[in-house]
DNA sequence: CGAAGTGTTGAAGCAAATCAATTTTCGTGG
DNA sequence: CCACGAAAATTGATTTGCTTCAACACTTCG
């Protein structure tokens, strides 16, 4: 298991938890799993009997195509569940993969439903899925209205902040490790495609891209480039106390990035 | 009110309830307003004070881009909810707009919180929440990666098949109001295109549109053209015994379509 | 050291955007 | 009921962002 658990540092943006909480979540994650690099850990179709949440690396929903081709429909990186619906939907209607290694675990519908008794954890994990949800709104805009380097320039600002807040990023820059064929696969396009974008961002000053390292330079320009407005991820709670918490809260902060209203203060 | 209840036979379709559960929903539908056409039902920043679910006619959520540029994320039928998420997101991060005159109930979250006491209703509104999301990502799907006749043949197939469970279709047609600018603003398309590709279908004899009426006259046709899976929206519950739940299982079973595995059988 | 995967480059072609004008439909008031 | 104006649909011409195909270079790693 990870100190400190990403799944605790998540939540605690959604929903102020008590040590109570915390202790009882970080427990649930005790019983990890390390998966290699591109695995499938949960194929269409299947039934899983267990929720499945990613501790470490980098993992991603996507479905097949009849053509065989793949789309990326989400990224999950530490601290984001792979099938948050238990078992109320029945089937997937598609498939988890690893993109590298990654540490899972599985947390039973027994245990969910112990910890979900709690109202505070139970809201938590609402929130996380409304949050998915919101994730897949603003993936729709991405791709439906933006043009490619706008469309990477998005993504590389929304997966700085998430990636921020369990702790996986520093202040302006992380580790990214898909190759350009998956990111074509996440915005459609091709890979070619992607390679020049990528190519005219980096002549841009806009990313430094070095042995899979993202850089941003410039993290209020990049997101002026891209039209990214945090709002759509929910990083309500300013209380969180983690290193992760303040960078968050200084890139909502920062000026050009909220648009709409102040973020709420929770509850002391 | 609608007779019969919409939001009823909508969860019905996710989880079997009782005689009592359903008057408990119809009688929280009691209270409707109709709004006009093309109007705000919500807009982005608000802090909704109560839950909203369409009745009667068509909504939209929408994202307004800092060009100005509308982005429609989904289609609100009737039976669907406004912004499922009541209090826990805070502020919201898109808007909801009317398309055609609509009829509109408020449940306030007092009243959610009475409802979700029942197991039941619980699950099915988790239920309608994970196909919501579910649906979003199909669209990701959709628009990422189909070319346009095809992406709107897709969106075609959805809306017969959500429109039947609510009993807002014939078996091979309904009532389409969206305009090409609409439709265009739903898949990232321009207007002229969307007109064009229309146009093609029809020359195809894929549909018939007149109008304001679409016309499907190959219903498995269209869908093995679009490579349309009505999977993703998770109609399981086959013993909801209203004429539209037998026609989505028609749909359903209608062998092209079911590439994965039986839908499942609920309990008795 | 070789093989596979990933990244890069060039050339040609196409789907869709854009711009601009015209026709048709629709809503509304006279 | 018709006339009018506005909204929606349609068409043509031109441009462009992106795809496709193909070749090649670099990296990684067994």
């Amino acid at each position: 298991m990870l100190n400190p658990n990403v799944l605790v540092l998540k939540l605690q943006h959604g929903v102020a938890l008590t040590k109570a909480d915390r202790e009882a979540l970080d427990l649930s994650c005790a019983r990890a799993q390390r998966e290699r690099h591109r695995v499938d850990i949960i194929r269409e179709g299947d039934e899983p009997d267990a929720v499945h949440l990613v501790l470490d690396g980098l993992a991603c929903r996507y479905k097949t195509l009849s053509s065989g081709q793949r789309s990326i429909i989400a990224y999950l990186v530490p601290g984001d569940f792979c099938n948050h619906h238990g078992d109320v939907l029945g089937t997937m209607d598609h498939s988890i993969a690893t993109l590298t290694a990654c540490t899972i675990v599985q947390i039973s519908y027994k245990t969910i439903e112990y910890l979900t008794a709690n109202p505070r954890i139970a809201r938590a994990l609402w929130w996380a899925t409304l949050v998915d949800e919101s994730i897949s709104r603003e993936w729709l805009v991405n791709i439906g209205r933006r043009p490619a380097g706008q469309q990477l320039a998005h993504l590389f600002c929304e997966l700085l902040v998430r990636l921020k807040t369990v702790g996986r990023a520093q202040h302006d820059s992380y580790r990214m490790p898909m190759t350009q064929d998956e990111l074509g696969d996440s915005l459609g396009i091709s890979t070619v495609h992607v390679n020049r974008v990528l190519q005219q961002l980096r002549q841009d000053e806009l990313i430094t891209l070095q042995d899979r390292m993202l850089q941003i330079p410039d993290v209020k320009r990049l997101a002026a480039f891209a039209d990214f407005n945090p709002n759509y991820l929910h990083l309500k709670n300013r209380r969180a106390g983690h290193v992760a918490a303040a960078s968050a809260r200084a890139l909502q902060d920062s000026g050009e990035l909220v648009k709409e209203r102040a973020v709420r203060m929770p509850l002391p």
